[in-house]
DNA sequence: CTATCAATGCGTCAACGTGA
DNA sequence: TCACGTTGACGCATTGATAG
């Protein structure tokens, strides 16, 4: 069966590319003008060859041809506001990591820094408590410091998590708190440790450290993904509709010309 | 109802572009 | 030069349509 999925992709890859490169194609084709024919000749094959080897960005070629033609939409630098996170806890359905506390709860932490707590005998939204990151945006290197901000804290409590890692151990007290730490290691339950780069010496701690930043790439890399998707969905929208737009000019030029030409060269029969 | 096809989306890797 | 962002390519899973 593997063979079938083999060619089912090969097929519907190529097929992919094959439609966004035909729909430039149409689009330069229609919006070709006679220097466009002129310098073809001018690009040396190594050049195009460079060319060809990296187009820009989706939201750069987007972006200049909005600049060329006004009725084209602009790609946001950042998600408009309609597709960015609201603050509310039931849009926050797709988080990052999920962590397990011994007493069975779940903190989720999501990608607009904010951390979902959930009990697990509450139904959804009414056992979740939000936790702000201090430095989302820019974590550094070893832990993430996260701010705790539940409702009932009268003060706030910092604390760090380890990004690859997966147990999280809960204490109880007046206050909740959470301790996030790596499954191998030693520490007694209610230590905090902040990792950082330099303090790493062991091969296990350089082994983590390693693991933890395979897990931010592809965490990153993930979301650059989904984004550059986005954008490419975009862009190929963008085109389509341009091909309407020169397809109608075209077709009005066409009709103008043979207007012209009636006028100008009238029948003599 | 089931098998197959086609389309779509996602995660990952690798290569390249880019700014500090 | 390096870290990070971007994107093509690939493999895989899922889903809807369709033929038998």
């Amino acid at each position: 069966m593997w063979w079938h999925q083999h060619n089912l992709c090969f097929r519907h890859h190529t097929q992919e590319d094959c439609s966004l490169g035909d729909l430039e194609k149409k689009v330069a084709a229609i919006a070709e003008t006679d220097e466009s024919a002129e310098a073809e000749g001018v690009i040396d094959s190594h050049k195009r060859r460079e060319i060809l080897s990296r187009r820009p960005s989706y939201r750069k070629i987007l972006n200049e041809l909005s600049s060329d033609v006004p009725g084209v939409p602009k790609i946001e630098e950042e998600k408009s506001e309609e597709e960015g996170t609201p603050p509310n806890i039931a849009t926050m359905a797709v988080p990052t990591s999920i962590y397990q506390t011994s007493t069975g709860q779940y903190i989720a932490i999501a990608q607009g820094g904010t951390i979902q707590i959930s009990n697990p005998g509450s139904d959804g939204v009414q056992g979740l408590q939000t936790l702000t990151m201090t430095n989302s945006g820019a974590p550094p290197p070893g832990a993430t410091i996260v701010q705790y901000a539940a409702q009932s804290a009268d003060g706030t409590q910092q604390f760090f998590v380890p990004g690859s890692q997966v147990v999280v151990q809960a204490a109880t007290g007046d206050m909740p708190t959470y301790q996030i730490r790596t499954p191998t290691t030693a520490l007694p339950q209610g230590v905090v440790m902040a990792a950082s780069p330099g303090s790493l010496h062991s091969p296990q701690q350089l082994a983590e450290e390693a693991t933890r930043k395979r897990e931010l790439r592809l965490m990153k890399n993930r979301e650059a993904a989904k984004e550059c998707r986005r954008r490419k969905k975009e862009y190929v929208k963008c085109l389509e509709s341009r091909v309407a737009v020169l397809e109608v000019q075209n077709k009005k030029l066409i009709e103008e010309l043979e207007t012209l030409k009636d006028i100008c060269s009238p029948k003599t029969d």
